[in-house]
DNA sequence: GGCATATAGTTAGTTATGCAACTAACCAAA
DNA sequence: TTTGGTTAGTTGCATAACTAACTATATGCC
């Protein structure tokens, strides 16, 4: 028995993901309004990229919850842009390893604040409470489905 | 003064969307599954529809929270698949006026199951209070941003 | 060693998104 | 009524997503 029943549509905001896509938008745009000119999804492989760097594609595909055919065409765009560099694994030849160039690194503070007001302008007026609550659900969410 | 701060990268999977990319990902499956040949961007489109038939484009824009090119090739595509059709308005040459075919309006009700089916999936093991304060916060984000 | 299978990554084709620039129609003020 | 601004929609370009099919390397079993 599914312990939740809904009114038809209801959650349709819920489903379609308007807020993510709100808060996507809007760090898009105070990326560029700071200058910075990577797109979102971009930064979502450099953020995993600064907390461990060179892993390879794969990890990233798990990590950023995209496919493999993405990431080799956003791995190709930042390397167009000088942001990362793939490097063959010596171990696994099959294997690229992704290193982040200087220029990516220096990007790292600045964004990741850039981030933070973002979040904020977000969730202003939500209380922490709520919001750490919003955070378990959609992380059940996505544990359940993934 | 902002009323949260956040450890860094502490809320990344918030930001770019795990919950809501993975319900559309089941979402489309499931749709899939049912041999149902639309695209989950096109149900949004349908889904308002359904709810008030005849809307202009720059309704849908608004309801879908997409601009105005998104939506153009959106109705394109529905259109094609012979699901919604343009109406050119009388009292505004300039609106177009988009109204459901007979194939699409029997697709609302297999499609509103699907999407309960869906949800049900995403949100087993949560409780109705915590559903309800997530949607609550989603919603808050979304009018901070829009 | 050799073959089957699995894994890492790429390529191709379709759909979708965002931005900018454009056309067409409407409207209001001179 | 003409001029200028606004609104509705389309088109072009770049990036990104999913699916399916592909190449190349690795691995395990005989």
């Amino acid at each position: 028995m599914p312990n939740n029943q809904f009114k038809r549509g209801e959650l349709y905001s819920f489903m379609t993901g308007k807020a993510s896509t709100a808060i996507a938008r809007r760090l898009q745009k105070n990326f560029k309004q700071a200058g910075i000119d990577i797109t979102v999804e971009q930064w979502s492989v450099l953020y995993h990229l600064w907390k461990q760097d060179g892993m390879s594609q794969q990890e990233l595909c798990n990590a950023t919850f995209r496919d493999k055919p993405s990431i080799t065409r956003l791995v190709d765009n930042l390397e167009k842009q000088k942001l990362v560099k793939r490097v063959a694994s010596k171990d696994d030849r099959r294997m690229n390893l992704i290193y982040l160039t200087d220029d990516a690194l220096k990007l790292e503070i600045q964004t990741m604040e850039l981030a933070n007001t973002t979040l904020n302008e977000a969730l202003e007026g939500v209380s922490s409470e709520k919001i750490s609550i919003c955070k378990e659900v959609l992380q059940i969410v996505y544990d359940n489905l993934k």
